[in-house]
DNA sequence: TTGTAGGCGTTATCAG
DNA sequence: CTGATAACGCCTACAA
């Protein structure tokens, strides 16, 4: 069957197809008996307008703005991703996502479907992708905030927290609880993120006169099972530490299950303190002590920085926000001093 | 941001549109030298061709899928949509994911969104829409597959499993090992899986004779915060039972965390079972016993399904899979019996 | 009140 | 090799 158009209607009628598109848009201007029999014509013959073909006379951006996150079964980007949509509903605004998997190739597609596909503007967590490519779609103005990562040599919107300064907090914290020799569980150096987190550990090791240690910092994947296996690799150390000073919730809490299922006791055996404040960490079966990242607060902050960009037009500047982190205390940390 | 176009391109290169057209889609008989000028244009000016209008000529869709669904952050959906991304990656396909939160109205709108980028077609993770609007879809013969839903009166493809039959073997689980003050946690009676699971349920209790107590049949949202505000209205029973039976993981886990909070231990004092088995009740910290649902593998049919439809043109025919459920036994659960 | 003509950004045909 | 030119289906001044 082939595809009816508004000239196929307009042939029926009689009528032009300018006249047929007046009344399809519902115009005022139509005599009424023209009205009418087209209408007849359209609702008989079942004609539907390309949706197609309208936006590309119309110019017609769709109300949408994509999200391209690294791993959505990651809670940390599933939070983050509510903030961005509570805002963006404010704004009559839908969200479209993305998952890359960490991988640096699907971001870029991603990001090229969404550009093609037209959208109001894009949410970047995409850690692995070439800084020059950011660079590329900062130069041309598209609007996009880029979340928990960072772009050199270019002014880029961004919102994120200081993970160095975080983690170095967060490594002072278990040293001032006793602690001498911690591990770090890290992940994707290549991971802005990551890379800040370890140099921060490191950064707090120095400030104590402690040893930083290359065999105390173990590198897995940024989930519940990458920390699992990490674990036992820590068990292997020579020199057992006191505590795990994981770089993500996740990590820790994969961590933490390795050592339950072997009978270990934490915070008896090991302290463990994790990075994120999902909200596993905190049911009382987790009971995680770790650093939180607003994440709510994140999207909706991304949003409302997009939006800004967008409606601001050619005398907007580029916003850099970062929020505090705090350290949640609760039941992962032994206090050695006691 | 003005939009660039092939116009740009060829004027900057000093091109035609048409040269630069056979470079974009990697035409023969260009030569090198102007090819390459162009594509370094290309690349420093991120043009990137308009899907829109490219499809009104080509009357073509691109290689996106759309994938709606009720809550990413459920990790029964984030686990869904790795299968869906996986298999789709393998015929070189994207995953474009929406979010509804369980509003019908978003449900609504996605779908018009994804048919709007002429999306190759659409998994529907829908569940409170109504039935006549994905009717309205499959009368068209807009590919798309339905997940965890029913349709009454058309004949949609579907994966999901079947929740009443799994729901009333589980419930039996329990009353086998002892348990006859069974409550149920349930959410939303207007989605299908959650309807069929408490049909389940009471058809479990009348098979053993036991009586189905209103009291007994307790709602909440589909979350952990949900099972823990829910679990209050549990300890709130005059008649106090020994096992709750949850529609969800998400709602037992929420449940638990609450009855750990005012001092009761699992199973000791109460016995729990969830649905869905998602990755996090497997923690030995949380050691959930629950029914299994194969998330990977249901995304991963439904891509399949979905391709067939696709491929398959009008001889194609409607396809509804059901997968096996599984009883997880894990150490929330306590016999009774001895 | 109706119709004509030009354009939205691409692709595709066919001369040059 | 390269470049006019005509579609694709629709909208919209501007004319009539």
């Amino acid at each position: 069957m082939e595809k009816i158009t508004i000239r196929d209607i307009a042939k029926i009628s009689g009528f032009s197809k300018s006249t047929v598109s007046k009344v399809i848009r519902n115009e005022p201007y139509v005599k009424k008996s023209t009205k009418e029999k087209i209408l007849s014509i359209i609702r008989s013959t079942r004609y539907q307008a390309d949706e197609i073909a309208r936006s590309l006379v119309l110019k017609k951006t769709i109300d949408v703005i994509g999200l391209i996150v690294s791993d959505i079964t990651n809670p940390f980007f599933a939070e983050v991703a509510l903030g961005i949509e509570a805002e963006a509903k404010k704004r009559n605004c839908n969200i479209i996502l993305c998952n890359t998997n960490y991988i640096e190739d699907e971001e870029r597609k991603y990001i090229d479907i969404l550009i093609k596909n037209r959208v109001l503007g894009m949410i970047l967590a995409t850690p692995k992708i070439d800084d020059k490519y950011i660079k590329s779609l900062v130069d041309i103005k598209y609007p996009c905030v880029l979340i928990a990562r960072k772009v050199n040599n270019v002014r880029a919107n961004r919102v994120s927290v200081n993970y160095y300064e975080s983690m170095k907090e967060g490594t002072n914290y278990l040293i001032k609880k006793g602690h001498k020799k911690i591990v770090h569980l890290t992940s994707d150096k290549k991971i802005f993120g990551f890379a800040s987190r370890l140099e921060g550990y490191k950064a707090a090791l120095k400030q104590n006169n402690l040893k930083v240690i290359n065999n105390y910092i173990l590198k897995s994947e940024a989930s519940i099972k990458g920390g699992y296996e990490i674990a036992k690799e820590v068990l292997k150390l020579e020199e057992r530490p006191t505590a795990i000073c994981a770089a993500d919730d996740l990590i820790a809490i994969g961590a933490m299950d390795f050592l339950f299922h072997n009978g270990y006791k934490i915070p008896d055996d090991f302290s463990i303190m994790g990075y994120d404040n999902i909200a596993m960490s905190s049911l009382k079966a987790i009971n995680l002590t770790t650093i939180n990242q607003p994440k709510f607060e994140i999207g909706k902050k991304a949003i409302e920085i997009l939006f800004q960009q967008i409606n601001g037009g050619s005398n907007f500047k580029v916003i850099e926000y970062l929020f505090p982190t705090k350290i949640i205390e609760r039941g992962s940390v032994l206090d050695l001093n006691i």
